[in-house]
DNA sequence: GTCTATAGCGAGATAGAC
DNA sequence: GTCTATCTCGCTATAGAC
């Protein structure tokens, strides 16, 4: 991608996740931009293309790096400890990003809107099937494997609601608490207490 | 509220939450109320003006319902219990007007804005409260207090994006799940070992 | 209280010069 | 590849009849 057209898309970014997309005119991104909206229209098609490149580059680009992050973990609650972190880290560097694909979808005419689906789909998927192993074999806590996956997605994305780059705690710090938060109190908690000593002394 | 203004808020509910504030049209939420785009002049203001309405009067009963379900609860613990609970079954019944509430917050003026600010952090400061006593009182576990309670809310508010109002599971069935979530697993969780029958006993 | 008609504006997108 | 100029459309909001 050439120089322009990723000065487009970074401007695009920062008004949709200002102004929401709808509300971004292409002056306001070719003003950000400097350059005229017509030059727009040579590096892309239209308005909801510019969306759909950020859409999909975005979900593609935390796929793999969730992927990345879990390559050569071979037991499976430190692979859910590495995906949470994962997740939670992206979610924080690329807040902007992230944010519109959680609230932008509906600009998305039907055949981009299924496109997106399918790899956001994929990419949950891959959570919930952690989880649904895990409970399958006993070190994660028995429970309603669906809401619990929902449970946790959701608020691991969330993150990106309220983290401030300059706050007071870091993407790092915050994603070990979430680590935490996910893997040792919502999936391991209710461990009978029999089993409480062998499931700390296996690890 | 006369019925007019009543049908027309409701087609503006509908819209906001299909289309989004922005995509909406005052000839769309029109034709829903079945009358004339400029007969909604009579009622309200501006596109604004419906937008705020929806956000404050929903916040307000959001706020009231949550009240209303804690009332003549002492232990700490039960009020978490019932807070988390009502949270929950008011984001699966109000669906549509709290996802409007969490995604179209930048179609407010700054004035507006503040009002609506003012609403939310108080009743979010609430559900903060709660859990830095039960922190402090030891009947919830230590932990970083604000980032548990974003994790909580955002958790609990996020229902709202995947709830299915005729899926598998009803508002109470999830909010039972998400109060034994929240509560028993994320707050409890952790504490040491030789208080565990303890706390266990003094329930 | 609801209507028809329209003002006034800015949007997304295109044509064609350079 | 970027520009100026412009098309066409639909938007929010208002005027004024009934």
């Amino acid at each position: 991608m050439n120089t322009t057209k990723k000065t487009i898309k970074k401007a695009a970014i920062n008004l949709f996740y200002k102004k929401s997309y709808f509300a971004t005119a292409m002056s306001n991104i070719a003003m950000n931009s400097s350059i005229r909206k017509a030059s727009i229209y040579y590096h892309y098609d239209s308005k909801e293309g510019i969306l759909f490149d950020i859409l999909m580059t975005t979900m593609k680009e935390l796929t793999v790096y969730v992927e990345t992050c879990l390559e050569g973990i071979e037991n499976g609650e430190n692979r859910m400890r590495a995906a949470v972190r994962a997740h939670v880290k992206f979610h924080c560097d690329r807040q902007k990003e992230v944010l519109i694909s959680d609230s932008e979808l509906r600009g998305l005419t039907a055949n981009n809107y299924k496109s997106f689906v399918v790899l956001r789909d994929a990419y949950e998927k891959k959570f919930q099937d952690m989880i649904i192993q895990g409970m399958d074999q006993g070190y994660f806590a028995a429970g309603d494997a669906k809401v619990i996956s929902y449970a946790i997605l959701t608020m691991c994305t969330a993150v990106a609601n309220w983290f401030k780059p300059k706050g007071r705690l870091s993407g790092d710090q915050i994603s070990s608490i979430y680590e935490e938060l996910v893997v040792t109190r919502l999936l391991k908690e209710s461990l009978p207490l029999y089993s409480f000593e062998n499931s700390v002394l296996e690890e």
